[in-house]
DNA sequence: AAACCTATCAACCGCTCCTTG
DNA sequence: ACAAGGAGCGGTTGATAGGTT
C-alpha cells in the first residue's frame, strides 16, 4: 500500500518550537474534545501544524500529570534497571515511570546514562555450553561460508534469509518484556494497553505456591495469581511443573483471564518452559514440537544471550519464593525484572 | 570577547502495525 | 482479502545554552 507523504511536508505548516498561544489552543482543543483523532485536530482547532506534531506536544509536554525534568535518582536506577532488560523500548520504560514521556527518557538516556551503561557494563561471560555451542557453529561457517547456519544450527544451502530471518522470533528478551507489559497491565488503575502493546498476546504469570509472604516487590510487577502455571517449592529453587495454556487456547481465554502463554517465535512459551534442556543437544526428545523447525534450546538461550543478566551483578536480590528452575537455569520473577541465572 | 566545542532536548521523520470500509 | 487512513514508536536532527580555550 501507498504512504501518505508526511503531513509535514505540507505547505503553510508552522514548524519548529511551539508557540504559548498555540499550546493554548492545543491544551483547549484536548480538554473539549479529548484525544486522538490526531489527524483532523489541526484543522478543526485552528492550528498551522502536523497532527503527528500535535500529538506529540500534547503526550509530552501538555497533557495533565506530565513531569519535566529533575529525573530523580530512584528513577534513573529503574530506567537503568529496566533498559537493560527492555533495549531501546522506550515507551514500555515510560509506562513504568508515571509522567515521564517516552521522548524525555530515551533523551535522557542519551545524554547521560548511555555513558554511565557502558561505563559499568560487567563483560558477559557464556556459558561453557553456550560457548562450545556457539564455537561450533562458529566453526560450521568458516568451513562452508557460503551457507546459511539456520536456527536449529542446520545449514541451508540457499543464500536466501529463512522464513525465521526474515521474522524474527519472539525472543527471551521479548519474553521478559512481555512479563513486564502484562505487570502494567495488572498494576494500573486504569490500564492502557496500547493496540500494539496488545499485538503478541503478552501476559504471563506463575502461581506460587508457597505460602510465604509476597516479598515487596517494585511496582508489584507480575501478576500475583495464575491458574496456568505451577511452581513447586524445591528447596532453594523452584521448579516449573506446568503450564495449562497451549497458544489455540489464547484467544478464547483472553477476556476473563489475563494470564496465558504467549509464543516465542514458533513456540510457545509453555514448549520452551516444560522443554527438557538437561540432555545434550542431540536428545531423542526435542523440547519443541513439530511441524515447527527443530530450534535448539541452546540456539534459542545463544541468541538471546546479551539479554540475560549476569548473575554476578552486586545489584540482584533473589527471592527464593519466585524462582522458576528450568534445567541448569533459574528464572527469577522478583523485583521489576524478571531475570536468569545461569547454573545457580 | 570571540570562536569553538559539547550537552541537552524539543521536534521531526520514516517506518510499522492496527483499524476500518 | 485488500487498500487506505490513523496512530504509535524509535532513531535522528537541529536549535540553543553553557562551558572551554
Amino acid at each position: 500500500m501507498g504512504r501518505r507523504p508526511c503531513c509535514s511536508k505540507e505547505e503553510g505548516l508552522n514548524r519548529g518550537a511551539w508557540t504559548a498561544e498555540e499550546d493554548r489552543i492545543l491544551t483547549d482543543y484536548v480538554k473539549a474534545h479529548g484525544e486522538g483523532r490526531w489527524a483532523n485536530l489541526p484543522k478543526r482547532a485552528g492550528l498551522k501544524r502536523c497532527g503527528k506534531s500535535c500529538r506529540l506536544r500534547w503526550l509530552n509536554y501538555l497533557r495533565p500529570g506530565i513531569k519535566r525534568g529533575n529525573i530523580s535518582p530512584d528513577e534513573e536506577e529503574l530506567i537503568m534497571r529496566l533498559h537493560k532488560l527492555l533495549g531501546n523500548r522506550w515507551c514500555l520504560i515510560a509506562g513504568r515511570l508515571p509522567g515521564r514521556s517516552d521522548n524525555e527518557i530515551k533523551n535522557y538516556w542519551n545524554s547521560f546514562l548511555s555513558k554511565r551503561a557502558r561505563k559499568d557494563d560487567i563483560p558477559r561471560r557464556k556459558p561453557p555450553e553456550l560457548q562450545r555451542y556457539s564455537d561450533r557453529l562458529e566453526d560450521r561457517a568458516n568451513l562452508q561460508p557460503k551457507q546459511n547456519v539456520d536456527t536449529s544450527g542446520n545449514l541451508s544451502s540457499t543464500d536466501q534469509p529463512s522464513p525465521r530471518e526474515e521474522k524474527p522470533s519472539m525472543s527471551l528478551g521479548a519474553f521478559w518484556a512481555a512479563a513486564l507489559k502484562c505487570s502494567e497491565g495488572a498494576t494500573d488503575p486504569e490500564p492502557r494497553v496500547s493496540r500494539q502493546q496488545d499485538q503478541h498476546s503478552t501476559c504471563f504469570g506463575i502461581t506460587n505456591k508457597d505460602t510465604r509472604p509476597h516479598p515487596p516487590i517494585d511496582g508489584d510487577i507480575l501478576p500475583k495469581e495464575s491458574e496456568n502455571v505451577e511452581v513447586a517449592n524445591n528447596g532453594s529453587a523452584f521448579k516449573l511443573l506446568s503450564c495449562s495454556h497451549r497458544k489455540d487456547d489464547v484467544a478464547e481465554n483472553t477476556e476473563e483471564d489475563p494470564v496465558m502463554d504467549f509464543d516465542i517465535g514458533d513456540v510457545c512459551l509453555s514448549d520452551l518452559l516444560d522443554a527438557d534442556l538437561t540432555g545434550s543437544s542431540s536428545s531423542s526428545s526435542p523440547p519443541f514440537s513439530d511441524p515447527q523447525p527443530a530450534i535448539s534450546s541452546e540456539e534459542l538461550m545463544l541468541q538471546d544471550w546479551n539479554l540475560i543478566i549476569d548473575s554476578h551483578q552486586a545489584d540482584n536480590v533473589w527471592a527464593p519464593n519466585h524462582i522458576v528452575q528450568y534445567s541448569s537455569s533459574s528464572y527469577i520473577f522478583d523485583s521489576p525484572e524478571v531475570e536468569l541465572l545461569w547454573e545457580r
